[in-house]
DNA sequence: TGAATTTCTTAATCTAGATTAATGCACAGC
DNA sequence: GCTGTGCATTAATCTAGATTAAGAAATTCA
């Protein structure tokens, strides 16, 4: 997968649009810790994990965090909600990051005059996201938190090694210790 | 939302490819119950529902059915899953039905060079679905089943007329029972 | 280095929703 | 008009995972 500037200097021959795009687009330096969108606000940004690890997650009625995805190199974060409506999710970064920022409208507007060969990129990448939903609605729905887990496990080992169990666990969408508990049972079965 | 074949009319000049396409497309009248594929086929085809009702749903290995989606008047249905893999989804018909059929494989290949406003449309629909797939993951994730019932019938207030409660329960991720009895409380603290 | 903060684990208790079972209803097909 | 099949409801019991609490290990940072 190719940055969003990546793919924009595929264009030799640019238009005045494109170039006003790539204008806006900014490559930030991000620290660990730092959140960069809040559940409520009226922002819409895609972001693009050029390096590093970002996450979003609701926050429900009693305070508790949900997390939505992990976004680790080459991956693309953003919320769902069309620019209009308040944001779902927070998103905030994991590890130091380096990250390009655009605005979502912005960007629908522009990326789709674009070549044929970044669109059906583009294409494939939301009809993946699309097939990795429908997946994890699934595993929600039918799986119990210890099938869930080495799901997860197998899908992403990577993430595995980079984030504390207990944002898996919330991530499964169930309590650190209950985590805990199905993985220690799990052991003893062994 | 228009139909495949509406989309593909649109195109006044019509290369051979898009020709080709349109015959492809099948427009068929399916009677209530019929089954259209089962998860672990080797189909890979899109519904575009004209009228009528169809949903999508998977089988746990207990038996037990799980709907992943309903698809009245005026949507796409189809299995989250590439061309290469066996798909997940069973999908049947709730109603007697007008729908068209096409290959994904081949509606990918010839949709994407086509005008830039059926193409809009197509990825405004892909966006709009993430972002359901998102607040359908999050209520899963962080609602009681009362408040995702509360939700359903907002959001879907015409499905609610037309499918029994149990495939609302299923849709939930709940069993008709449980649905039930949370009703009944509901209605206690009335 | 040492103190503070997170993280992980275990254990006891609690609860939302599952399971099982029984009853009454609606309506589709003979 | 019956009879069977699917649907909704209620109630009793059970269980996966939540909650609460506490202690040990690991990490962060001054």
């Amino acid at each position: 997968m190719s940055s969003f500037l990546d793919i924009l200097d595929l264009d030799t021959n640019p238009t005045t649009e494109v170039l006003a795009l790539k204008q806006k687009i900014s490559l930030k330096s991000i620290k660990k810790g730092r959140i960069l969108q809040r559940g409520g606000d009226m922002v819409s940004k895609i972001y693009y994990v050029k390096k590093g690890l970002l996450r979003s997650y609701t926050i429900d009625k009693k305070g508790k965090e949900h997390i939505f995805m992990f976004a680790p190199e080459d991956w693309i974060i953003a919320d769902g909600a069309d620019f209009s409506s308040p944001c779902q999710l927070f998103i905030d970064v994991l590890e130091d990051s380096e990250i390009e920022i655009v605005d979502k409208k912005l960007f629908e507007e522009v990326y789709i005059s674009l070549t044929l060969n970044s669109d059906t990129q583009r294409t494939a990448a939301m009809i993946k996201r699309i097939s990795v939903l429908q997946e994890r609605v699934i595993m929600l729905m039918s799986a119990s938190a210890i099938e869930r887990y080495e799901h997860f496990t197998t899908t992403y080992p990577q993430i595995m090694q980079r984030v504390p169990q207990r944002m898996i666990a919330s991530y499964l969408g169930i309590t650190p210790e209950a985590l805990s508990k199905v993985k220690s049972e799990q052991n003893k079965g062994k």
